[in-house]
DNA sequence: ACAAAAAGATACAAAAATAGTATCATAATA
DNA sequence: TATTATGATACTATTTTTGTATCTTTTTGT
């Protein structure tokens, strides 16, 4: 049972690089180098987080990736959603279909309850909180 | 993303019917009739629930399965554990080795945060709550 | 003793999800 | 126009989940 796939961590780990590093953006070769992860695999994990609008994306020299929007406004959900959607505990299928006993499934509504408060609490979770070390005393 | 797997599923499916019902003991034939569910897979789940010591079996004519504590007693953890161990929703695991980041990781701290709750909800779902339908207006 | 009815043990197989590779096309820029 | 970057896409490998198949052992009634 893994609430988080390799996909989804390295795509946070790729966000927070990219979130901390002072350029306008960073390669994908660079990223490789500083998070040690297979290459051919983050390029396809930072096109997917282009394509779904979190990243913006540069070609030819110099060309690299930079977030579209502010760290505060990634969402842990967000990431997760791209790569293992949609977020469910409980999935209710029976061979592609609808559970037969979906209407009157005693433990479903138990674990509903359960998921919405996971939900909550991973939304919660953002890459800036993700970076942010240590919380800063003179705040 | 799946909280709980088939195994798991049809293992609590069968412990309320073996809860419910009021002979001794139920056979894997029964069973499968009245949960609908392929035979050689429930009669491999009946053995691994009996291997783990929630049911007792018994051979022969007439044999079949009966709960060896009280459905109070046996959590939805118990039953996923024994299918899904162990229950981490953090494997931090990295082709069979622990992750380097492991130690510095900021986000294991979190999901570990979320683990616990969880983890403690799910305690405290038993079999005993799964068949219980409506809250009992006498107590 | 022995046949029938049950569970026990175990090895195998199929399907789905996850993880990763490889290759070629396209765009930017010096 | 060569180089350096991402885009698109198809393929492969591994692991986990979901089963199946087959034979053995035990119990009980006759």
């Amino acid at each position: 049972m893994k609430l988080i796939t390799r996909n989804t961590d390295y795509a946070v780990r790729a966000l927070c690089c990219i979130a901390e590093q002072k350029q306008e953006v960073i390669s994908a070769d660079r990223l490789v180098k500083s998070l040690d992860m297979p290459r051919p695999f983050l390029r396809k994990i930072l096109q997917t987080l282009t394509k779904a609008g979190l990243l913006n994306s540069s070609k030819g020299k110099d060309g690299g990736f930079s977030l579209t929007v502010s760290p505060e406004e990634i969402t842990l959900t967000d990431v997760m959603e791209i790569f293992q959607a949609p977020i469910r505990l409980n999935e209710c299928k029976f061979k592609k279909n609808d559970c037969p006993y979906i209407s009157d499934c005693l433990l479903k509504g138990k674990i509903d309850e359960i998921e919405k408060e996971v939900i909550a609490k991973l939304k919660a979770i953002t890459i800036a909180s993700i970076i942010k070390k240590e919380v800063n005393v003179d705040d």
